[in-house]
DNA sequence: TTCATATGTAATGTCTGAAGTTACATATAT
DNA sequence: ATATATGTAACTTCAGACATTACATATGAA
């Protein structure tokens, strides 16, 4: 049999599920987090916490404290941050890998083709929006309630 | 309101949309169409469309004639190619520029956020070949007719 | 003040996959 | 034979997220 390789998958953006799983860990904690801590609970590092963390505090989901007992600290109820407010936090990535392969073409049959490409790729970006518009941090941290009291049924 | 910076074409699989547009043109032409034929018509390079179009030849949509008077030729009808035909002949590309940080994490609170984000994209994905599969190259075929109609109107 | 601690940010390196390119082997009409 | 075409391997290029290094700046405590 073959191993696999598989140590990670392809370049994903992964800001958006980085920052929810961040913003949970920050509403259960009881200080400020730090940037150090945060990139342990990520498994990277602290200068990306920043750098990624700096859209949500621009929209005033968090605040940071430097030096001395400083951090990052949630400003907002999880239940009014949407995973849609996050997404828009941090910088709105690009949603789709494929796409056309010319904008603008001159070619009327790329034209043609473009037009049922646009069409495919916007319906279902707008239903991801909609998707993501639909749930709050607070629901899927109470999902996470449900997981964690499964996993300690499980224990004596 | 965010404004999106949107700027240019970035790294985005153009595949599917070129060969759906090369598959048109083959259609409307007589004879074979030779790779470095496509290659102009596509702005690209004559070893990219060998490349890509060995796909479709793996699933029977063209062929391929080596030497003199030799190419590309369409051998299944618009009418019988949908656009996810395209694009499962290409080979499937991800679909998805975001998507999750760590898809099998030890720590519950990413589960749970991996649960939501996963529900979004499947939705999301499930509507995007939904929508492919509706839509056939005869369709695209025709709608460029009509562009082309409408772009003689303009000339005396 | 002095110093350990934290954030802020620029600069640089790493990694991945489509696309682009070069080179050459192979097949085929004339 | 030769010109023409495809088939592939083996590169290079490119873009963007992520990782890392380095240093400036701010802050609380001894």
């Amino acid at each position: 049999m073959i191993e696999e390789p598989k140590g990670q998958a392809m370049q994903l953006d992964g800001r958006l599920s980085r920052m929810m799983h961040l913003l949970i860990h920050m509403d259960r904690a009881n200080g400020p987090i730090t940037s150090g801590e945060a990139a342990e609970m990520l498994h990277t590092n602290p200068v990306v916490i920043r750098r990624t963390m700096a859209g949500l505090r621009d929209v005033g989901f968090v605040r940071s404290i430097k030096g001395h007992a400083g951090g990052w600290t949630l400003l907002k109820p999880l239940e009014s941050i949407s995973m849609l407010d996050v997404y828009k936090a941090v910088g709105q990535p690009r949603i789709f890998a494929i796409g056309l392969a010319d904008p603008a073409p001159d070619c009327l049959v790329e034209q043609a083709v473009n037009a049922s490409m646009t069409s495919a790729l916007e319906k279902a970006e707008a239903l991801l929006i909609a998707q993501l518009g639909e749930v709050t941090l607070a629901a899927i941290a109470k999902d996470f309630d449900r997981r964690f009291s499964a996993s300690c049924a499980n224990s004596p």
